[in-house]
DNA sequence: AGGATTTGACCTTG
DNA sequence: CAAGGTCAAATCCT
């Protein structure tokens, strides 16, 4: 039999609400402490359940949406820990103070949209002079490994695939599907890992703007109360 | 028909 | 100038 150890109770009011970092440092490694406790706490869960609860074969339906949902939030947190264990925060710091200096240009090429754009005489855009567009630098980013290209809530419309150098695998490039109905700026990087194929490297860049329209999820429950508590993590 | 994917060209960055 | 990020026309899929 499985042996479950006690954990101390990380209630709310004993955490997140006395945490007062001091520094970016500090910072992430609160945050890590929080999702380590979440996500052990979330496995005793499961454990205890598993050994005494146990399920008859008619809560078979129930078993299904318990696996599930539990399975969800063991990989939230995992996919959590890995974004803020590679994220550098003191980096951050200094590209937020950029950035605004960036976007004063950036905003001046978005505005007059396509100002390299030009007609032909015969009406038809011409194919040397696209878009203004610009490679966003200094924006917030992230990155995990998977094993599993695990569906984060969000919907993702690829729009390129790059051979990279000295890389077996080609990089797939995704945008949020709500760039263009919501001026969303999320976008993903997805490539298999040459030394093990069977992970991924997903780099995220820049925070979801648009509203929450996630996907449905797999297994919807009749339950009122989750309501107010939805299984997935705003990332 | 309309949305998603593919893919070659364009564009930025170092 | 090379590498890589993005665009957009062509194509695929439902």
């Amino acid at each position: 039999m499985q042996v479950i150890s006690k954990l101390e109770p990380t209630s709310p009011s004993s955490t997140s609400s006395t945490i007062t970092p001091k520094s970016s440092k500090d910072l992430k490694q609160s945050i890590i402490k929080l999702l380590v406790n979440g996500k052990e706490s979330a496995n005793q869960l499961r454990n205890l359940f598993d050994q005494r609860l146990g399920f008859k074969a008619e809560d078979d339906d129930h078993q299904h949406v318990f696996d599930h949902h539990s399975w969800v939030i063991l990989n939230s947190i995992e996919s959590c820990i890995s974004m803020v264990k590679s994220y550098d925060f003191d980096q951050q710091e200094i590209s937020n103070k950029k950035r605004k200096v960036d976007q004063i240009s950036d905003d001046q090429c978005s505005d007059h949209h396509s100002p390299k754009s030009e007609e032909t005489v015969d009406g038809k855009m011409s194919k040397e002079r696209r878009g203004c567009y610009k490679r966003r630098r200094n924006c917030q980013s992230w990155s995990i490994e998977a094993t599993s290209l695990i569906d984060d809530g969000y919907a993702w419309r690829k729009y390129g695939q790059k051979e990279i150098l000295n890389t077996e695998y080609p990089r797939n490039y995704y945008r949020c599907t709500h760039k263009t109905d919501q001026n969303c700026q999320a976008t993903k990087q997805v490539q298999q890992i040459s030394s093990n194929p069977t992970k991924y490297n997903i780099i995220y860049n820049g925070q979801h703007t648009c509203k929450n329209l996630h996907k449905n999820p797999s297994i919807i429950i009749d339950d009122s109360s989750l309501d107010e508590n939805p299984s997935f993590i705003e990332l």
